[in-house]
DNA sequence: TGCATTATAGATAACTACTGTCTATAATGG
DNA sequence: CCATTATAGACAGTAGTTATCTATAATGCA
């Protein structure tokens, strides 16, 4: 299991978008020869990019992309549901009660007088796994295009840095 | 980017040797049946279990599985890394500093004297994968076989319930 | 208008990993 | 000696990733 490249090449264009001018836009070529990746495969990511909202983009002489919206508003858990897409990272091979007879956390055996909080059912192995998977989105939903601008010392001089 | 089934299968086969009395081998036979598989690729799965320490396994008649270390010793991390590898899951495209001038912490530029502890230098991207990364891996480390047992209520009765 | 530029969309293909089957082999107990 | 059980290797189908190439559409400029 691994992030696609496309994710990383989305990540670094999108920065690269963040450090251009408001009201500029990148070419393709610029950006494919930055990452050192074909103007058409990373076409097709930043296409994706912009069906998202995450960019808007201009066909023609001096087209181009821009971001659609501020940097601090795009975060690194967007850009990798966008790319990687939005399913879990675990899949139960199989949900049917039958099998799973052993796997399963039984809903309050037989208190339903107690008041007791219905556990909800569900495979348990399942439940840690989402609750990893959890803990990583957590974290990409923290940071940020421009968290990654703030943190490094572009430009010293004319931008204040850790802004944040 | 998902989990293989592989590693589900892993999981939901460590849960019901656990499960199992010490000492008791448990056949492909039974597992395979229980989980849904096919003896021959679930096998596969068990032999690498076992080659990483997980298991031990008794070829001929009344032969099979076994855990090799206590149910609490068993980690999810553990599992995931033999399973799915032990790569890291966001490899940054190029690493070579000229494409990647941008992109890169500088190391406390010129502030050497000050006693600043210098960054380590990398890829910003990579640097926020990873802490995604690990906040997942600390999260699966935290979750053994044993505590899932525990968060079940099986066999209610002859065995203390939520023993952690 | 016509042309160069630039993004978009579709078809296609190589490569890799995942999932799974089949067969042969080795070890063990009865 | 035989049935049982795990192991190892070869093999194949499928899907996803990583591209490339071509054609098309939109835009600005001369």
């Amino acid at each position: 299991m691994q992030f696609s490249k496309s994710t990383g090449y989305a990540l670094h264009a999108l920065i690269h978008l963040a450090r251009a001018e408001r009201g500029q836009n990148v070419g393709i070529k610029e950006l494919s020869g930055l990452l050192g990746v074909s103007e058409s495969y990373l076409s097709k990511i930043m296409s994706k990019l912009r069906q998202d909202g995450i960019l808007k983009a201009v066909t023609g002489v001096n087209g181009g992309y821009e971001l659609a919206r501020s940097a601090d508003q795009i975060t690194f858990l967007d850009i990798v549901e966008i790319i990687e897409g939005r399913q879990q990272l675990y899949d139960c091979f199989n949900m049917d009660e039958e099998r799973h007879q052993l796997f399963f956390e039984a809903e309050s055996a037989g208190t339903e007088a107690e008041g007791f909080s219905v556990h909800s059912k569900g495979c348990l192995v399942k439940k840690v796994m989402d609750g990893a998977e959890k803990q990583m989105n957590d974290y990409l939903r923290r940071h940020t295009i421009q968290s990654v601008l703030d943190s490094a010392s572009f430009d010293c001089g004319h931008e204040e840095t850790n802004k944040k």
